[in-house]
DNA sequence: GCCAACGTTGGC
DNA sequence: GCCAACGTTGGC
């Protein structure tokens, strides 16, 4: 069991959407991050624990408690020409980026950015890194629990 | 809207 | 394979 961290803008699809989405479940389209959609490749199982992250929006931070919901599939956006996440170079043959589900779990008390920068656990946490931009990131164990533990959640 | 820090593209 | 130019992310 492994635990990430996704960003999302919630004026695209916040925490709350998702909770109210079918199943709580929404597929997660859209990333356009080498990086990032490795891990949805490589690294990602179901039932790994995710920290559901508001980016790019007045008050960025954590707003709940998510779980990987489903295996890797093709993302269905990279070819949709009317799409903006759609990419020329990539055929149903040759898919270059892909999907997963996921499924809002807990709601927590919203934790901000800022104040996530002032839990010691978290120092080293990609997220909190210079520079980081990365929509996907991992979690350790230690930081799961430090963020539950700050969001009186009970484990 | 600014801008730092990245990531990607494409000419050579 | 280098690297300059360009595009994007995302906090502020």
């Amino acid at each position: 069991m492994a635990y990430w961290l996704m960003k999302s803008e919630p004026d695209e699809v916040s925490f709350a959407d998702v909770l109210a989405a079918p199943k709580q479940t929404t597929a997660w389209f859209g990333v356009r991050n080498y990086q990032a959609r490795n891990f949805m490749r490589d690294a990602m199982r179901v039932g790994d624990g995710v920290l559901f992250y508001h980016s790019s929006c007045a008050v960025p931070g954590i707003a709940g408690l998510a779980e990987v919901a489903s295996a890797p599939y093709p993302d269905e956006s990279q070819f949709d020409p009317k799409s903006a996440y759609h990419d020329p170079k990539a055929t149903r043959a040759q898919p270059r980026w892909i999907s997963i589900d996921v499924r809002a779990t807990h709601a927590i008390p919203f934790i901000p950015l800022t104040e996530l920068r002032t839990i010691p656990a978290l120092e080293e946490m990609v997220l909190l890194r210079k520079g980081s931009r990365l929509s996907i990131s991992p979690v350790t164990a230690a930081e799961w629990r430090a963020v539950l533990k700050h969001a009186g959640v009970k484990p």
